[in-house]
DNA sequence: GCAAAAAACTTGCATACGCAAGCATTATGA
DNA sequence: TCATAATGCTTGCGTATGCAAGTTTTTTGC
């Protein structure tokens, strides 16, 4: 016997996993960037100043330090983002978003959209989809990193 | 101006990679599996006699063929799978889960409740479990790798 | 005020994964 | 029937990622 919070977690990771795998494969195809390059550019974007230091945005991403400084990289050379140092703090890094990057997030985001219209289109009523908002939102992360507000 | 489909695709999202980054975390250090692996045991605990075609069961796990190849291998070793041919069609090579496949499994999977529970705990009310899960399905994986029936 | 601990970041190494190529087997169609 | 295409699987190679170690800078505790 199965509970039905077991039942909705499998169905919340299967979901998710449909959604992102549909999702890069267009990422690659129609704008050469990654799932989890899109996040970066989105919490940058949506972070105070826009720009995050790189411990920060892992946490937010759930990926390790090491995981930022090589993804920023290539998308610093590419101008997507810059780097700033903080005048008060020597150690920390930050990664900032440039007006590119911006341009560029607001092409990929349009994709985003598309695929999130899609993904619900005559399935949920506007009820339903406020419904699953609301509760999505209780046990989405918590502090830190809520890219929805 | 964001659309609400895009807002619970975005908490889609993080919601679970959140619970999955906690679950990593704990399948690694109890029970020295990761995620992957023990979807693999579940996908395969579900299936007909208890085994799949490699092709079948990489894509339910949204996976190339190639990783099913070499996750399978070592938990072959260890005696979680095991490998079976089909006599009509020489190419197919199915993975079974053995019974100490299913032992381990179990064991995983309580974990698995748990941190379920703990994911819901509080949170929401019978009823509205009940909801989520009614939308859930919705747009889980249509055809082939449901794993909640 | 200084030594020790902590924090932010980067780099070396090991692992996981996808893609393309290759092999073996089966299906197709003229 | 037989050549061609398609299917299932594996392997080589390149990329992505985490962990642990090392560096630099800041904070803490005495």
């Amino acid at each position: 016997m199965t509970t039905i919070e077991t039942t909705n977690a499998l169905r919340l990771l299967q979901a998710a996993d449909e959604f992102c795998a549909g999702l890069g494969g267009e990422f690659s195809a129609v704008h050469g960037i990654s799932v989890n390059e899109f996040l970066m550019l989105l919490h940058l974007d949506r972070a105070a100043s826009n720009r995050l230091p790189r411990v920060d945005l892992g946490k937010r991403m759930h990926v390790s330090a090491s995981t930022i400084t090589r993804m920023a990289a290539p998308m610093e050379k590419t101008g997507l983002l810059a780097k700033e140092s903080d005048a008060r703090d020597a150690r920390l890094s930050f990664v900032v978003i440039t007006q590119t990057g911006k341009q560029k997030l607001s092409e990929v985001f349009a994709t985003f959209e598309k695929r999130a219209q899609y993904l619900f289109d005559d399935r949920c009523s506007t009820e339903e989809l406020e419904q699953l908002s609301a509760l999505l939102r209780r046990i989405a992360p918590k502090a830190l990193g809520t890219l929805t507000a």
